[in-house]
DNA sequence: GCCACCCTACCGACCGGTCGGTATGCTCAC
DNA sequence: GTGAGCATACCGACCGGTCGGTAGGGTGGC
């Protein structure tokens, strides 16, 4: 569990790597917007990097946890599509500063990291991937379109989210995640 | 017309900011690349930030130029929307580099320039908009989902594809460019 | 024919400033 | 007293951009 000092920073450098990015943020500005110094933030994190990828790690350990969940509850495959994408529509636009770096920033990685995170995002491609292909053989979806590309569609739309949705736009969070849902699903009949 | 100079400029800092970003690319590496010096660069362009949006404009120009041809073939709504997603997925496929950096540091124009882009992505959103917006009154598309989301779900799958289009992988730009649109259709049948 | 003049294209050493990171030491809870 | 949790002062590398200068080709006066 964090503390409340190592809290603040990654709430600060959150907010500025979102709206800056990462390289044109510096460390002495993430200090500054925490309230601390620079020794503190070398006390927690051990570079600037570090501090990047822990951002990284906080959103995919929670996105995962979500995705694990949902196939738990063992629904239809069509109750499973709308489950997954509703949870993740309406976590990613209470995170649109994470997600917003996520995305931007993730070539950033270094090769080992970039290795881990591959292997996380491809274990949680395929399970999603799975639940497409069984409500295809099952015949509940149509197999018109193959299910990687409908995989690709539906996650490349909320890694967009951050591009266009504003919290205090016209549409809710969970009306825009039933929305979305009600498309794909609609392409899958 | 640029100077065979000017292009390969472009070339080189395409390929490097796609690869490691707009501000971990040194303007020394750039020159580099393309085997000139630092002079002939500056000789070209104003500012390091100048050559990033050259790549910009010469990237929505040929965008918007291929929807506003497209329109003008006065085909109906189905055909109209498979037309503008093909050639957007293909276009997006052949030019992963420019896509991929104009979606990643598109935060770094300044404020004039910004507002000029929202001003052409906004016409470019709701041209797209209008063609949905038609098909759905004339009763050749469903209306159970909003036409301004089926636009961002659209346009949001083609601004990803720079993140696991592979132009060595399975899939041709055009099969790829048919499926999506079949997608899109089934879900506004 | 030729030379003075100029212009575009380009070179590369250099500068002021910024940045990530470190070294050192204080302080206070246990 | 001792280690976790910080603050402060500072370092060396590097970066975008500048600037004095050059190479070479075109052009017009004679």
């Amino acid at each position: 569990m964090p503390s409340a000092t190592e809290q603040r920073i990654i709430d600060a450098a959150v907010r500025l790597f979102a709206s800056q990015g990462y390289d044109a943020t510096s460390v002495q500005e993430i200090v500054n917007a925490a309230g601390i110094t620079k020794g503190a933030l070398y006390h927690y994190f051990r570079s600037k990097d570090d501090l990047l990828f822990e951002i990284y790690r906080l959103l995919i350990t929670a996105q995962s946890a979500d995705m694990d969940r949902i196939i738990g509850l063992g629904l239809s495959a069509g109750e499973t599509v709308r489950e997954i994408l509703a949870s993740l529509v309406s976590s990613t636009a209470e995170r649109v500063d994470e997600t917003a770096v996520f995305v931007r920033e993730l070539h950033r990685l270094g090769e080992e990291r970039m290795t881990d995170f591959r292997a996380e995002r491809r274990r949680y491609h395929e399970t999603f991937l799975a639940v497409i292909e069984k409500g295809q053989a099952d015949g509940e979806f149509s197999s018109q379109v193959p299910a990687d590309t409908v995989v690709r569609i539906a996650l490349g739309v909320v890694n967009q989210l951050p591009m266009w949705f504003r919290p205090d736009g016209p549409k809710t969070p969970g009306q825009l995640a039933g929305e979305i849902a009600d498309f794909v699903l609609a392409g899958l009949r």
